[in-house]
DNA sequence: TACAATTCTCTTGTATACAAGATATTTGTA
DNA sequence: TACAAATATCTTGTATACAAGAGAATTGTA
């Protein structure tokens, strides 16, 4: 490769850097982060998840949820419970007012699908699946090495 | 959008991490992080260039180019020079260390990009293609709103 | 020429991302 | 049952990314 600009970490990376300060403008709006947004549509499906299964889910490592359960915490989006069980696991319980985002805080986000549908044209599905094999966590990454 | 999963926030941020992941892995033999490899990948096109000309090109704000090059100079692989002419701009130049990373460093980024070819196999043009869209500095981010 | 606007670099503070490791707790096994 | 291994959370330190702004220098314009 002789440009920076057609090395594939490049490319993702600034795409990836273009949709996220587009989706941290429009989440602004109601006082989240992408990240942040993310923790919370997952618990929207299915309330009080410990950090580790959020962390599964969305590839997120320990020292990054316990920040972001931090300030979702110190927000008064969710609130964290220790399970009586294992007394090694919290557990993450929305708010009244965590609750209360999904609807606008899901508005924005299916308008940022849309501006980017909108960019991708008939190719919008053929990125898509791209983009999910290669951030596949069970993906070959070694394959031509 | 259902799942947290389909949004293309999410879908890209996590096809570069995996990426940049990797990258990481591969420059870490030779003491370089993604982005200090995008700096050295241009200047070693043209020596001597400022700060501000980095950050257009890589697309990187001012803050992180400073961090960027004092690492960098750190490590001794460039150094920076005032400028005559404009005593506001410091230049980046090569040192002979900087320059020599240029073959084991393109050859293990070379390999990245193989990788990522063999994981898209026949998409991998059009996903490069939807990620400049997507990353276009010029581009249509508003299109759809 | 005087001065407002712009430009370049750097600084500070916050939010991920990752590496490494500390602590508490639970589990599997001898 | 005792103890090694595994697990969950949190902490610390480093590297981007961005917002906001400071300071020095240059440029455009009245």
């Amino acid at each position: 490769m002789d440009r920076i600009e057609d090395c594939i970490s490049f490319l993702a990376g600034k795409a990836a850097q273009r949709i996220a300060r587009r989706a941290r403008e429009r989440l602004a709006r109601h006082g989240l982060t992408p990240v942040q947004y993310a923790c919370l549509k997952v618990l929207w499906e299915r309330d009080g998840q410990s950090g580790a299964e959020l962390g599964q889910r969305l590839v997120l490592d320990s020292a990054t949820i316990t920040g972001v359960a931090d300030r979702l915490e110190a927000a008064g989006l969710v609130e964290r419970r220790g399970d009586e069980a294992d007394r090694r696991v919290h557990r993450l319980f929305l708010t009244r007012a965590g609750a209360a985002l999904k609807k606008p805080a899901d508005r924005e986000m299916d308008r940022l699908n849309d501006e980017a549908r909108h960019i991708l044209g008939g190719q919008d599905a053929a990125v898509r699946r791209g983009l999910r094999r290669l951030g596949d966590p069970n993906g070959d990454w070694r394959g031509a090495q």
